[in-house]
DNA sequence: CCTGATTTGTAATTTAAGTACATTATTTTT
DNA sequence: AAAAATAATGTACTTAAATTACAAATCAGG
């Protein structure tokens, strides 16, 4: 077998697409490696910044290695070469840097730190994001939701039921026939009650929660048009019809809150964005309708957004 | 004159340290550059995010040049060679510019436009929020937090709602007992029952719902610690004790989403990141305990955040 | 319309990336 | 426990890209 026959066939979709986020990609990886391609990178992961303007074979020396074992580590990784590796790197590294530096440094000292910590991360998971969302799939979404009679949104545990609430708190704003749910049992008979022209928004940050899973599947099975915001290669992700996934470098530092949430509730803003440009006409009387009655119970008035 | 005499003389401070960022530096020797080089120039501008992964010689076919011609361009801008060119034209770009510049122009054609629109909002509203935080402010709140017997958290209306409830979801998670509340009677209630030892946390985007305003001044009066995450100059802002305030810019455009919402999110987030270092020991216990249910109840184990 | 400076391209050189294949470890099978 | 198969790794070579030297062409000022 020879080296191009070997990547071809076990890493097949490795290339520009397979990984957008190399850092995340270098987790992943990290302790699967082959022994000499795991030398690599703890070298690359030690000195993170300096990758990218060090040739092959100043950084198969640094490592201890050959050249061709760091042209394997790469493909590992995803990348078609060492060019693409540095290439990559040097992009999430201009958006992540502090981040991961933050990370492999200190804790926080105080808030003020912990502050500089969570902007970076949304900095680094937003643009992550940005880059890996398939815009076809948006489209889908904004349809299936333009289109529908009801739409009903369902997340579970902490962070994916607020985004549920907040994804029926800004549907609703636009007229659309909208609830969410976050009780597992009423999910699943909701779910089942769906028709061909009613549409399941689903959130979940690991795509693999049951009660999520199996709504999905019910909803599909009676013809409803189910949408997920979630993880690529998941059980959700294969299951609904229009997945809208992300892999979003997840911060193991248990302390650290997860800026996916972050990333998630931008695109179901832009979704429903879209959604309010689309249906532009009936929305502006509808929100015109909630201000007057917001205005009418408190009296406020101004640009403020609509709710508080 | 030989070529390395004169950039050496002519470009003095060119190389690594010289120009941070590209884009700019492309804007400073615009129309000032030897004709051969301007094209190169204005080809680059004209297809800035695809230079990283082209060869000088496709660069240099595209903008009917030789190659050195691409060369010395690259050493007008302050690069060492065409490496570096397009390593840090790499990097810039990985920044998304596109946000920076801001002013995405227009209403968004399609989803992956609002994508655009909405994430300019975040990156610009964070952007301001850091700076006008008051950092005692922060540490105040982190510090009522810590000590408290109780947190009550509450916000009204969609938007601070949802925030309320996300507030409740993390500092239960630090082992802090927490409620969220968002409907304004029981809020009343629960306030008038705090003591000196326990904490209000209120969200408000507007400052200026009586509900809120109503709940930190009896919770004031019975002598609890009162927080708000708010906007300076209000009602509620006078009123708590621990007034963390920000003047962001609300776009006035009725059809996108608040950004506000980010940034307030991102405060939260730093004060519980704060809170859950400062009490590490017992919340890696509370942590623990609240994963191994989780993982008991659906078995999914690895680096997941908690809950979902 | 010449002279010196500047700009630009051709061709050669140097450097880096990538590949083929042999060698060495490691596992699996008998 | 030895043999066979498989995987991991390095050496030496090939290919491609970046850079340099130098010569030709162009231009500005007298």
């Amino acid at each position: 077998m020879t080296e191009s026959d070997r990547t071809q066939t076990e890493l097949p979709n490795r290339g520009q697409a397979a990984v957008a986020d190399l850092i995340s990609a270098l987790e992943r990886v990290d302790g699967q490696l082959a022994a000499r391609e795991q030398r690599v990178a703890d070298y690359v992961k030690a000195n993170i910044d300096s990758i990218s303007t060090m040739t092959i074979a100043e950084l198969a020396g640094a490592a201890d290695v050959s050249t061709p074992t760091v042209i394997r580590f790469c493909r590992s990784l995803g990348c078609d070469g060492f060019k693409e590796f540095k290439l990559r790197l040097a992009q999430n590294l201009a958006v992540s840097l502090q981040y991961i530096q933050a990370d492999v440094g200190e804790e926080p000292a105080n808030v003020e730190n912990a502050l500089d910590h969570v902007l970076a991360a949304i900095y680094a998971t937003t643009n992550v994001m940005r880059k890996q969302l398939d815009p076809r799939q948006l489209e889908g979404a904004k349809a299936a939701i333009i289109g529908c009679k009801q739409l009903l949104v369902a997340g579970m545990g902490g962070g994916s039921s607020v985004l549920a609430q907040e994804g029926a708190n800004r549907f609703f704003r636009l007229g659309i026939t909208t609830m969410a749910v976050n009780d597992s049992y009423i999910l699943q008979m909701r779910a089942a009650t769906l028709r061909p022209d009613d549409t399941l928004l689903l959130f979940s940050a690991s795509g693999e929660t049951d009660a999520i899973v199996a709504a999905a599947k019910v909803a599909g099975a009676y013809g409803a048009r189910t949408i997920c915001i979630s993880k690529p290669g998941t059980r959700l992700a294969d299951v609904v019809s229009i997945p809208i996934v992300v892999d979003l470098p997840e911060d193991p530092h248990i302390f650290k809150p997860t800026a996916t949430r972050y990333a998630f509730l931008a695109i179901l803003d832009a979704i429903a964005m879209s959604v309010a440009y689309e249906t532009r006409d009936e929305t502006t009387e509808n929100l015109r309708r909630i201000r007057s009655s917001l205005t009418a119970y408190h009296g406020r008035t101004g640009p403020q957004p609509l709710g508080d």
